[in-house]
DNA sequence: CGTTTCCTTGACTGCCATCAAAAGTGGTGG
DNA sequence: CCACCACTTTTGATGGCAGTCAAGGAAACG
């Protein structure tokens, strides 16, 4: 296991926080504290590096705190009383992860690494913690929320009205827009899903997701081999996808 | 029209807040306000009566402040760009409207009176709002937001792996529990929603929410005519939703 | 009381889940 | 390096659930 916690770090030293390349910094908690004033100062960013598989935290156990992914990938997985396995979310590069654990101070899903993975983690002491936070952070929490509930309810209409080749479409081109933003290629990146996990989050059938992906190459919207994929056609892909 | 907004009046005082009647106060918005210290003397409450078919605000409208529902019911809807719209939630009295509009500072979706209602506002005035209103009610709002972030995971999960029946089934279930957690009866009430409404909500056509509930009735669980609902075997109802 | 909206039921179609099997991929250890 | 294994992906065949089209009846509203 490579998994450590190095020792706190102070906010706004050190090395470059992950929001540095990102356009939208008022979403972006980091830079958010940075930018605190020195009330702040006893707040402090603890850094885990995780291998891939392992759990940023598990469904169920007490919230830590808000975590960022500075490297690396996500899963975001559900487990129903039943058994039955859900992947609810994919989070790379500058994501925040645990906001669903404010709600009842304890985390709804588990958070798996897809691959080995960087996060800042912004330990939430006790209830005292969001009268120290500050405004300035606490309006960045709820904004993020909010837009959370956002994604959720786009991804909802996703689910609720389109066909699974729409599905599938609005996933890639979605992943391919994210990494875009990071500053990737948005035309040629790599899937760290599996089919199941993909059909799982738009809640499919694995043979379903894979039967999409082949009738969006005979469209010559896309080349895919495995996990690799090259969008050919951007417009088209978004046009699948019914944006 | 009989809309009208009446003056201003001061918080903790005159007419009974809605959650007198809840148990979960810490989710409640108005106690959270009725019990915040002297500073938030500046905040007015502002009372709202809408006659049926009335909207509270529009999809696009700036965001005006939070709402927390009176008496009365209303749905949320939402337009996509290409002209379809979709019942996104159904609100009841205590509950909270407007989160969706804190992302970006207007509505997510329109809140569409569905009897004659009557709704407190909780204005927000402008950007120094946050830090006038304290930590409590900060926290509170927070707290709203994440939940709601859960209600709609669970929603989708059902969207996305339970059939039909068992989305009606779920729905009626959530109904009935919410109606017996404001003091009205658990197993007779009123939908507001038409079968057309209910089917937008949980992704299915009329005709299949209309098929549901005759089977449900076929089963015993519950006899429906129209819009009234009698629940009775709320546990074979449970059963049917899948939890 | 008439008109409009809403609800129910039937028949048919189509999309996607399911079952099944073969080919491809990656990692491990001999 | 290669064989082996587990996992993943692809493709085919079949069936069922829910969407679609259609029409008659009930309820709500002015």
């Amino acid at each position: 296991m490579h998994a450590l916690s190095t020792p706190s770090i102070p906010p706004s030293t050190a090395w470059p926080l992950p929001c540095d390349s990102l356009e939208r910094d008022d979403l972006c908690l980091p830079c958010s504290l940075a930018r605190l004033p020195a009330t702040a100062g006893a707040q402090r960013l603890q850094r885990r590096r995780l291998v891939r598989g392992e759990s940023l935290f598990l469904q169920g156990e007490p919230f830590q705190g808000i975590q960022v992914v500075r490297a690396g990938s996500f899963k975001s997985v559900f487990h129903t009383h039943d058994g039955v396995e859900q992947v609810t979310g994919l989070h790379v590069e500058g994501d925040v992860l645990g906001l669903d654990g404010l709600a009842r101070d304890r985390h709804e899903n588990a958070a798996i690494a897809l691959e080995d993975s960087d996060v800042l983690l912004l330990p939430q002491g006790d209830a005292a913690w969001w009268n120290d936070a500050g405004p300035d952070l606490q309006r960045a929490v709820t904004r993020l929320l909010s837009r959370e509930l956002l994604r959720e309810r786009r991804r909802l209409q996703l689910l609720s009205l389109r066909s699974a080749e729409a599905r599938v479409a609005a996933f890639l081109h979605d992943v391919s827009v994210r990494m875009h933003a990071r500053g990737y290629s948005a035309c040629e990146f790599h899937l760290r899903l599996t089919r199941e996990e993909i059909g799982s989050y738009l809640g499919l059938q694995l043979e379903t997701v894979s039967r999409a992906i082949a009738s969006l190459q005979r469209q010559r919207v896309l080349r895919a081999q495995g996990k690799h994929v090259r969008v050919l056609d951007a417009a088209s892909l978004a046009a699948c996808a019914g944006t």
